[in-house]
DNA sequence: CCTACCGATCGGTAGG
DNA sequence: CCTACCGATCGGTAGG
């Protein structure tokens, strides 16, 4: 089937060219790189995707919409502001280390996106960034926490996760829960003995 | 004076390309859109430098060298490692802090340098990170952390400072010593009231 | 999916 | 520091 196909090749454009961008950039991977590691010539590309920046654009957007569905659900459920954290990180690792090649050109390589697109994507990260410190404040509030700057606290909490993606190794020793847990569980508790 | 002159103009265009990096990225940055933003023509840039990753290398080995610096008294001092930790977070926060768009550049532009001085810029890196490690896993045997993984926390911790760059205004309400205190704390204490 | 090709732009040099 | 220019490469299109 033509169709079947053409998704297939689509995906395996979107796929190398995740690589490419992680590993060299967006901006220093051409076309003709990215389609000749396929085993096409460049112009062939086009048949599949409309523009270089489409692919970014999916992997972007993709991901996006990942992060926000991890947390949907957990936002419903009951439980302490230490637990909703605990949970929001572990899925968002989750997310992260599915496809850590992905989340590395999401995090790194979203302002080469063009407008209205850059708009939106900014939005929604200050919308999922807004979840979490909403979070903090909860705790904050039923005298859990003691945040002093919710918005910088959480900021210091994802970057220290969304580094991650730049060198996890997906057959390494530690799981995704098992990041989280390491990482949650010095936010929460800090490294000091007691 | 020729030579001073000189000088200030390769500052000057240094200064400049760190905001064009920062803001645009290193590869999709022109020397025509160097040049026109100082009010020169591209082909009078080489005049005072060699080439584009020259400025690149400038503002990676410079901004290095500081944060070297900025340990290297510390590690001499007496104290815990709480301690220890607490100093050098706040050091690092004040290179940082000095020049948010040059550390931008170091912390997400350093791929683009090429050999050998990738792989230098690389080594300084372990090495520095290597000295933080340090910190923990002496804190860790004199009971006062309780650390599972010293590098993986140390990479989490730099990673969350790292950040900042990105998003850090210099008249903005944290000085760096308050940034550096909200980490550290955070970081030993926790988040938990107890 | 290919060949052939477009206009634009790239980093950089020669020569003054 | 400029004018004039180089070869290479860029993203993308036409037409089959």
């Amino acid at each position: 089937m033509i169709t079947k196909n053409k998704l297939n090749r689509k995906q395996q454009i979107i796929e190398k060219a995740t690589q490419l961008f992680q590993k060299q950039g967006y901006a220093a991977t051409s076309m003709r790189d990215l389609a000749s590691f396929i085993g096409i010539e460049a112009a062939s590309l086009y048949s599949h995707i409309k523009s270089k920046e489409e692919i970014l654009q999916i992997i972007c957007f993709q991901l996006a919409e990942d992060f926000f569905n991890s947390l949907q659900s957990i936002e419903l459920e009951h439980g302490g502001a230490d637990e909703k954290l605990q949970k929001a990180v572990v899925s968002h690792v989750e997310v992260l280390t599915k496809d850590p090649a992905a989340s590395a050109v999401f995090f790194s390589e979203w302002r080469h996106l063009s407008e209205p697109y850059l708009t939106d994507f900014l939005e929604m990260r200050d919308q999922y960034e807004g979840r979490f410190i909403q979070i903090l404040i909860d705790g904050n509030e039923s005298g859990i926490f003691k945040t002093l700057d919710a918005k910088f606290t959480v900021l210091a909490l994802l970057s220290s996760i969304n580094w991650m993606p730049a060198w996890y190794k997906p057959g390494g020793k530690l799981s995704p829960k098992d990041i989280a847990g390491n990482v949650t569980d010095v936010f929460i508790n800090g490294l000091r003995v007691r």
